[in-house]
DNA sequence: GCAGCCGTTTGATCCACGTCAAGCGGGAGC
DNA sequence: GCTCCCGCTTGACGTGGATCAAACGGCTGC
């Protein structure tokens, strides 16, 4: 049923679905459009890839032309120096927009990289700017879009630049279940996509450092970590440990 | 002369002069317009606003509603956590547009602070997308700028994230180097607007980090420091400093 | 021209996190 | 169901940068 093509309304409408019928459309790019400008980014937005865990949306260096929407699943970016040092700027989840850091010089500047089997909306972006021209909420929502990531990535300069290692986790930690409740899930129990060193990378620690942290913190009482499934016992704590020098 | 009003053409010219005149055309908002479309921008920015060094254009939590491009001086911004902890998130200079982060809560999240007395060009934001629906090239260009903010903001994280103190400041030497360059002023010798404080700040360092730093530079003959007197004497070893781990 | 202050430099010591190393355990592949 | 590998945990030790402390020197204001 699922995958049979037929001639049935059904999967006509299945083919017409994008943003109008997408569960995400509260948290992506469709926010505040009216139905008939709905249908506008539709037609825009027709194009959808899987990727398969591991593998790239795109590269560092790469042609920029469109920006991508996570429909299911889970990304890191990341750049790298020379060395082979590299860095994890960001992770996304369902509804959230990758490729922002293309437009300014049209290649991109980091990898876009699948945690796990994802799929992303592939949202041509010279036709983005064609409709956001006739279409204010839409150009208005996508200006709020990339302030939010510029204030996102203000967050993680804090982090990186004035929190010790218990408050790095425990922000990234609460950052995630608010995410994570914002898209129906459980608020205090999820399973984390990315490795330790993957969250050492964006935290800017060590493997073994987040580890570490980890097992304090459940020695504290405050989390249940087995592996990557992660139970989160006593949130307001948590957030208590953020903002507080833990002396 | 420059404050009394006349129906001289001369100071007719200087009225209807704003991003048409101003020397920083090529490095700010206007970049890639028309005569035609530069004269609606005037239209647009008329109101110029002075700064005494340590004001604030805005301070976390008010109200945005516009942007603010450096017509002269220079700027921080920077974010505080409640238990008094800032970071300072940025320094601007000439061309450079400042309070994007405003624009997805439409409220300020950091503060913008003048590091010596400056003047900034008002930017009504609303207005401003009211001209991009139209004028393509501006719209396409304040993506642009937007999207650097953001690589900017990627670039300091990996720097935070990965790198050593020394790599850390000569990254920001290197960087500043850079865009005095591009404004025309010496790639070589220049004045910090910022404290030994702000620099730490910014890099994620304690101030006496980055003075023990800057001697080391000295002493090495890369650099002559003379409190805020930088004059840069090789430029190649100091880039070869970052992205080398320097063991 | 003098005093006081603030930003800076420099030294001595400390400690949070990194590094190195060993062992564990769960999941994938056979 | 067994084995291997990879990601994770934990311990012992090292170190880069923080902290504490003192002194310097260049502005600013009188």
């Amino acid at each position: 049923m699922s995958s049979a093509p037929s001639a049935q309304p059904l999967s006509l409408e299945r083919l017409r679905a994008a943003c109008s019928t997408c569960g995400l459309r509260e948290l992506c790019l469709p926010v505040g459009l009216s139905d008939g400008e709905l249908d506008r980014l539709d037609d825009l937005i027709h194009l959808r890839r899987t990727v398969k865990k591991s593998q790239s949306i795109y590269r560092s260096g790469e042609r920029f032309d469109a920006l991508y929407a996570v429909r299911s699943g889970f990304f890191k970016t990341s750049v790298l120096l020379e060395d082979g040092r590299d860095q994890v700027t960001g992770f996304y989840m369902g509804g959230e927009l990758i490729g922002m850091d293309g437009i300014g010089t049209e290649h991109h500047t980091c990898d876009a990289v699948a945690l796990e089997d994802s799929e992303v909306c592939v949202i041509p972006f010279a036709r983005l700017e064609d409709l956001s021209r006739e279409v204010h909420a839409l150009q208005h929502h996508f200006h709020k879009v990339m302030s939010r990531e510029i204030v996102r990535d203000h967050g993680v300069m804090m982090l990186l630049g004035s929190m010790r290692a218990e408050e790095r986790l425990a922000a990234f930690l609460v950052n995630l279940s608010q995410r994570f409740t914002a898209r129906g899930y459980s608020p205090s129990e999820f399973y984390l996509r990315m490795t330790r060193e993957e969250i050492g990378s964006y935290l800017g620690l060590k493997l073994e450092t987040v580890s570490r942290v980890f097992s304090r913190f459940q020695d504290d009482g405050m989390v249940s970590v087995q592996q990557k499934h992660i139970r989160i016992i006593d949130i307001p704590r948590l957030k208590q440990v953020v903002g507080h020098p833990s002396c």
